[in-house]
Formats: C-alpha cells, sequence, structure tokens
DNA sequence: CCAAAAGTGTTTCACTTACACCCATGA
DNA sequence: TCATGGGTGTAAGTGAAACACTTTTGG
C-alpha cells in the first residue's frame, strides 16, 4: 500500500491454456500441442502460455491459440483457474483455463513458436499430458456435457449448414448414448433458433437431407424475453 | 524456457477476492469491508487478497476471509476469473473470485488487518464498491441463482437445524419470487435429503413447526448413483 | 377465542417418452 | 430394384402447477 508495494507481495507467472473441442468421425477430439521445450519436452499438451503485460485474459487465449496452432476459434469460454502450488517444477504458475469450440474440419493447423506440432486427439485415446493438464480437460468435458443441455453449444462446432440428423449424432457423440430421432426433431425444431433452408444436402445415396442454420439474433431475442434453451 | 526463464514473462500480482453470502429479515446480504488503504481508501469491497507463494487459491480465500472478517466459512466455490488489464490502478492485478454461503447468524464479524470495518449489505441497498467489485457480485448473485435450483446450496445458508417454512422462505428470497408451500414441501421432501428430526421449534405464537437437518450421506450416497437434486 | 403459521391431497395440464412405417435418391 | 438414410404422428405416462381448508399453539 506504500510505493514500494509491488514489491510486497508474490508476483507469480500466470498463463492461459485452451482445451478446444471438435467432432469428427462421430468422436469428440481436443486438440493438442507437442511440447518442445523442458519441462515435458515431447510431451503433449494443453495449447496455451502466458499473458501479456497489458492483454486481457479471452485475448491472451485467442492469441495462443492462434500461435500455437493456427486455429481462430468461434466460442471461446473461461473453464476454471488452477493454481495448485508446485503444478509447474519451475516456478509458481497459475493458469486460467479456457474451453472452445471450432468446426473441426475447417481448421487447417498450422503449428508454430513454441510447439512443436499440433494434433487432434480423441479424448478417450489421449496420450499422458503435461502438467495438470489431464485435470484441466476432464473439466472441461464434463462442462461441455452439461452445458450442452441449456445453452446452444452444439452448433459451433458443426459448419454454418448441417442437417437434423448431424446435429443429432453430434449430440450422441458428446453424450455418449442414443437419442430418438422423432423426439430429438420436435424439440430442437420447437426451440424456433434454427433457419430452415431451401437446400439440401447433395451427393448422397439417398434421399438429400434438408439443411438448417442456427440463428443467432433469433436466439438472442428469445433469451432477452426470459426464454430458456434446452435440449 | 532456458535458465532466465522467469525473467523472460511479465508476473502480474494475484489476488483472490471473495463474495460472501448470508440472508437475513428474507434478505440477501454480502460481507463487505471498508478498505483502509488507497486505492479506494474509505470504499466498500470485497474482502480479498494476496496469494502467498506456496499456496492453493483455495486455501488464500479461506486464509483472507478468516483475516480481513473473521468468518470460518464453509461452502466456498470459485466463481470467475477477473483479469482486465487496469481494474487496478497500481499494477496488473488478476483476481481469482470465490463466493461462499454462511449461516450468517452464526457469525460475529471480526475485522482486521487491512479492513477498517466489516458489514452486512443487503444485494439492494449496496455502496459504490471499489475496482470491478460491482461485477464481480453481480456474476455471483446469478451464480447462486442458477445453482440454487440444482444444487443443495440453501442450506449452507441456514443453521443446522432449521424448518421447512424457513427453508422456503430463504428460496423465495433468493429466487426474487413467491413458492406454493405445498409444491415446495412436496418436492424437497421428494429429494429425501433431508432428516425429520424429533424436535419442534419452540417458543413461536402458534403450531410448533417440525425441524429438519440436511444430511450430507443421503446427498452423497444419492448423487454417487447418478441422481440429481433439483427443486 | 382469536391470531398466526403448520400441515396436508387432488385435479389439470404440459411435456416427455416410446414406438414403426413410407419416402426419395443414387448406385 | 435395392440399400440407405430422410422424414413424419400418436398414445401413454410422468411430473409440474394450481388451489383451500383444518390443526395446533400461545397470548
Amino acid at each position: 500500500m506504500t510505493a514500494a508495494y509491488s514489491y510486497e507481495h508474490p508476483h507469480p507467472a500466470v498463463t492461459v491454456d485452451a482445451v478446444v473441442f471438435g467432432v469428427e468421425d462421430d468422436t469428440l477430439k481436443v486438440l493438442l500441442i507437442e511440447r518442445r521445450y523442458d519441462p515435458f519436452a515431447g510431451s503433449w499438451a494443453l495449447p496455451g502460455g502466458f499473458v501479456g503485460p497489458d492483454e486481457g485474459l479471452d485475448a491472451a487465449a485467442r492469441r495462443e491459440l492462434l500461435e500455437e496452432t493456427g486455429a481462430d476459434v468461434g466460442f471461446l469460454e473461461q473453464l476454471y483457474t488452477f493454481g495448485a502450488p508446485g503444478r509447474d517444477p519451475r516456478e509458481r504458475v497459475i493458469t486460467v483455463a479456457y474451453y472452445a469450440l471450432v468446426d473441426l474440419a475447417a481448421y487447417r493447423l498450422h503449428p508454430a513458436t513454441d510447439a512443436a506440432a499440433a494434433r487432434w486427439f480423441s479424448v478417450h485415446e489421449l496420450p499422458a499430458l503435461a502438467f495438470d493438464h489431464q485435470g484441466i480437460l476432464d473439466v472441461a468435458v464434463s462442462r461441455l456435457r452439461g452445458k450442452l443441455g441449456y445453452a446452444p453449444l452444439g452448433f459451433e462446432l458443426l459448419p454454418p449448414k448441417f442437417t437434423l440428423t448431424e446435429l443429432q449424432k453430434l449430440y450422441e457423440t458428446i453424450l455418449g448414448r442414443t437419442l430418438d430421432k422423432r423426439n430429438f426433431r420436435r424439440k430442437v425444431l420447437a426451440t424456433d433458433v434454427l433457419l430452415e433452408l431451401d437446400e439440401r444436402r447433395a451427393g448422397v445415396a439417398h434421399r438429400a437431407p434438408r439443411l438448417y442454420r442456427f440463428d443467432p439474433e433469433r436466439y438472442g431475442a428469445r433469451r432477452e424475453a426470459g426464454w430458456e434453451f434446452e435440449l
């Protein structure tokens, strides 16, 4: 509280780490990077890095993702802050963890900076992770599952135009159980946040399915009016 | 990543701040402290302070609460981490915010250290708060409201033994709407996490109401079995 | 005996669940 | 014409919401 204020208190390092989710082949996947330097050189880890001196936390997470993986994510939300002493062997490091959702198919990965490589892994076939990153990932998965039920997150993982069957498959993949087709369609259409397009998915060896688009404006309008999304 | 590693990155200050909720006179209240030093000397603020060099984040929050207010809280949960550059005029400070629930009546406040005074305020009659603490408090209130519906938080705000009417009043206070007595009682008893005591609240000018106690063991057992609390 | 809160069931309505067949298309 | 997924309705059951009177106790 004096002029010497800043020196009276410990100043730990602060990082952001991000759990980036995508869906491919009916599997929930996470984006990991291979660490180039010690500690844990050669291990897989969540993308992340130090927060700049005049940089907001969300901005730091986005920047690190762009630098390390080339992924310019849409949905990004703070998950939890992990700060157990000793979680980093070098010094005290507190990390603000985020999770992000991307349309996996749309991303060409460009590993860079201090990441040797970036790769998608199925959440069920993960390598040993650096630091406490496995714990962070576990928290992220259960948050994603939970939030999927009451927030329109699914659309973030799909291309802008999608079929209802694709959306259903996505929910089944993340929730780990099958859903009834008719009930699912009725419910999702009842939310009235999907725009039915005059367009069908072509090139399939069966009846061409109708395409839909998520309409953020409708969603915004409805939630302003006290309405709650639920699936 | 080299020996000089720790000097290559900015090291902001890291604090914890806590929103401590209590209920009194059918009003939701928050515990604030009056700041003794600049910046914001004389202003009211959330209790909190710097994280020790070898101290976990939760532990730091508990310690600060004890030191600044004498409150030894039961329920304490991480809320969100706030780190906008400039939120503290002195230097870069990232704060990990917590929220806590206490049985207000049981606490005798002992303001200490760098807090000049500690007082309970109704969330509807708040003074101007230091830093971005009003924003933190808003997030905490909405989190509390949301979580009350699917987690047994209400009991933390009451003494160990309470009547169903007291519990209902508590829910009405926090949710800001009235509830149907019969439906509330049926629902809360159906969760089967309350122990009906062979005891009644005495000294009232009407029929003496039965006392209940929250049974954490029953709750634990049920949630292990995949059961979800809901009110 | 009066005031004040405790305590207790039933009906209605909305929503969830379970379930099976015909349709359109490309190969 | 066959294989493949697209697309559709209804009935039964479950849970939520609305609603009013009797009981107990102290003053």
